[in-house]
DNA sequence: GATAACATTGGAGTCTACTCCATGGTCAAG
DNA sequence: CTTGACCATGGAGTAGACTCCAATGTTATC
């Protein structure tokens, strides 16, 4: 697949996918060129950029993504040290979840507060 | 409270603190000044800050947040206007709790995946 | 074979959310 | 009464994440 159906099939700009391959959130290897020097993508591409939007709108900056896409084909590093990291990802997300709850609750304290008001 | 006191206590410097003045994020009425031009602010204002850092943590931005606290004192709206407001951004909440939980099954299973291979 | 619609790279510009001065006033401690 | 630690305002600068543009190449279509 070219650019262009990559971003229509993710909603992402070409520049913004552009942009990810220069800051290396994803990689094309060489091979990866039409005669035309055109680029090509495979589906996998598709499936990383959908993790991608899906972490951002979760509030995770690029950087950390970034981090977390590297640990995910890591070749240095022991399957334990891996699995640790992981585990602290999670516990990561754990917090953000805790967090949405409280400030979901904060809320609904809020609209029990208005509709009192309004008797 | 002087701005250094709000500052150490809710850990955002003082030059954030200004900004979110100079947006809209947090208000002080004409009173709130001591004799030499000092700003004096409220325990309320700390809990707003905390909210705010709160919703930053969790992905949204300073916009979003500023449209939640307009709408959390709002006098222009009705009463079913603002709770719907309110069911609507629950409603966010919500969904970002999904994802994040879609995250973490994505995340078990590469540590499972990781486990296999290790061994 | 001209035109439109795509592709490439490189670099400049923009928006958000700060962060860092510079300048000048205030005040408690020594 | 000076020194150091605060305070205020205004404006410039910065990092992250795009977004836009220019110059140029490629390809499908009329």
């Amino acid at each position: 697949m070219l650019i262009g159906e990559i971003s229509l099939k993710t909603g992402l700009s070409r520049d913004t996918i552009r942009y990810y391959e220069k800051i290396g959130l994803i990689k094309l290897n060489k091979k990866q060129r039409r005669d035309n020097n055109y680029k090509e993508y495979s589906a996998e591409i598709i499936e990383r950029l959908e993790i991608i939007k899906r972490a951002k709108y979760l509030g995770f900056s690029l950087q950390e993504i970034k981090e977390l896409i590297d640990a995910w084909a890591n070749k240095t590093l022991t399957v334990d040290e891996r699995i640790e990291l992981f585990e602290s990802r999670i516990a990561l997300l754990d917090e953000k979840i805790l967090r949405l709850n409280e400030v979901k609750s904060l809320i609904r304290k809020r609209i029990k507060q208005i509709k009192e008001e309004g008797k």
